[in-house]
DNA sequence: CGCAGAAATGCAAGGGCTTGCATGCCGAGA
DNA sequence: TCTCGGCATGCAAGCCCTTGCATTTCTGCG
């Protein structure tokens, strides 16, 4: 910096300046400057400007997984609406580490922010989260304090809309929700407005009808063999708590012959790139997953400068999609 | 740091040689830095650490994209490889932003050294990359400097594995290999190796039995429409260049009624999830994709230690998973 | 032509840490 | 008892910037 500062014939303050605030130093230095630092190749020292600032443009992501179409969309989301406010994302995921790596290590003293998921509810994750100290945002979970800033997805439109396209053919007492892990938060959204919207259509669902599970391919399978018993006279009604789960039940139902959707309306939920790559095409309730990485940083940015506005809550919509797996809707037949 | 140090009692030199060699304090001095440490909850601050050290533990990964099965997967490899090694990963992809935001910002100014893949051969993007000035470490890509470190992925041993099963049941004027973009590093290798392997059988591949198009579900489809032209009495073998492109073979086959593998035996590459999802599961070429990851990474760290050690050259292995594509090979019935 | 106020720039003090060198202490060998 | 090497520790410089304050230069107006 010296060195662009004596080429330039002005102080380092002047270069510094010039960098910080262009308006503040005379268009004409401001030329002299700008092409001293194009000449040396001179790029300021990150680690002296943080110190100095207290400032950085990293903030950190910490996600129960990389892995698997969910989060690495939610990250492409995150990492694209960074990049566009000039943050660069420094990442971590609880598994592979233990729960928390990032946490403990230094790195965190470079993160200006922390955008949060964490899937399982983790007490002592969550206090070393909070006592990192930095501005948080919570993404997609209960965790609920005062003035912390979480983005969430609206589970109860987009599952109450699919509840009610299946009960358009199918009897209360046939439908059925196969979720992930119990506790969950996603799941657990999604079964309570199931079943809420099952029984305001006059029907009392039956633990039967409720089933938890995980996030699998394999779990939707096993589920599908207690409900394809269930497949009767009159067709029956899935909702999936995620497309992964979808799929396995409509693997399992195609190789016992079972008719999609003529005798299982099937829907699944988060209408990853699987919902319309299987066959019939999945009827699935579309998560805005990278919008959802992408307004959990914007807040988060945002947050940075305007700390006082802390405590907001943004619920990201969600909305059914009609494929295949769900009947026709031209075919469909009334109940 | 002067807190901690009035604490224990010491000077602060003696807290950071504490915390940088414990080994040359005195144990019972140790023991009560260590206390106040823990007391007053202090935290290094890295921006001086860096600023005097000019270290971080902080490596750039540069990857065309983060979405999809591949580069998560391999995200996933580095960021896990990364962490066990007390590193960590901040992303970056060139898609979204211009080629190298982040090679243009001041981030870079954290970072140890990068991890780079670029897709498609672009000259631009490399020289910023190399004036970066950073140690790099090249993922699976042509590019071919003097002193550069770089992980390749054996295409050849895989295509060859693959295209040989696949004569044992087809023969050679009867096999095609389905592309990704023309110029692509992985596409190109395996094409010359199919092309390579099917002359060895005693045929000379036409320009119809090697196509090129893109990675992508819709380009299998549509190069399986001219395919499926040519299936006659003899079954046709095909090698897609991913297995999005198998899949979408595969799934076009099967809505023209052409059964695989009895008459379209198919071999995809990457063994994504893809492959053991769909019926009948995809005979494919396994890549090592975490390892991938893995492996630059830790290439990248060793020659953070060792510079003189640059110019490295890993080739991870690829090999042949048969599944149901390809024909059972208890049931195959020779040409 | 002189002066006040604004604009442009320079000066220098840190910001929190690491590390070469100096100091003080100890035990061991002479 | 004296000297000397080695260990543990302290001192203070310096890493490269930013920024409040001081200084200089310029502008416009009386």
């Amino acid at each position: 910096m010296e060195d662009v500062a004596q080429a330039a014939g002005v102080s380092t303050a002047t270069v510094s300046r010039f960098l910080n605030s262009p308006n503040r130093v005379a268009k004409e230095t401001a030329d002299r400057v700008q092409r001293a630092i194009r000449e040396l190749g001179y790029r300021p020292n990150v680690f002296a400007q943080g110190l100095m600032t207290r400032k950085s443009h990293v903030i950190g992501i910490l996600l129960p997984d990389i892995h698997g179409e969910f989060y690495s969309e939610l990250l492409r989301g995150a990492a694209a609406e960074a990049r566009r406010l000039g943050y660069h994302l420094l990442i971590s995921s609880e598994s592979g580490d233990g729960p928390a790596t990032m946490l403990s290590s230094n790195v965190i003293g470079f993160m200006a922010g922390l955008a949060v998921m964490v899937t399982e509810p983790n007490e002592e994750l969550w206090q070393q989260i909070k006592a990192s100290g930095l501005p948080l945002v919570v993404i997609d979970e209960a965790i609920h304090a005062n003035g912390l800033d979480r983005v969430l997805v609206d589970n109860a439109s987009g599952t109450r809309e699919a509840v009610n396209h299946l009960l358009a053919s199918v009897r209360p007492e046939d439908m059925y929700f196969v979720g992930g892990p119990k506790g969950n938060f996603d799941t657990t959204e999604r079964a309570a407005v199931f079943v809420q919207t099952i029984a305001h259509a006059g029907w009392t669902p039956s633990d039967e009808q409720v089933r938890y599970g995980e996030y699998t391919v394999e779990w939707g399978r096993k589920a599908a063999g207690a409900l394809l018993q269930r497949v009767a006279s009159r067709p029956i009604g899935v909702l999936a708590a995620n497309d992964e789960i979808a799929f396995g039940i409509l693997q399992a139902a195609q190789e016992a012959h079972v008719d999609v959707p003529a005798r299982l309306r099937l829907v699944g939920f988060d209408d990853t790139r699987l919902a319309s790559l299987m066959r019939p095409q999945l009827s699935t309730v579309r998560m805005p997953t990278a919008d959802l990485g992408a307004h959990a940083v914007r807040v988060l940015i945002d947050r940075l400068a305007q700390p006082q506005r802390a405590g907001t809550l943004t619920t990201l919509p969600t909305r059914l999609v009609v494929r295949g797996t769900s009947g026709d809707p031209g075919t469909e037949s009334g109940s």
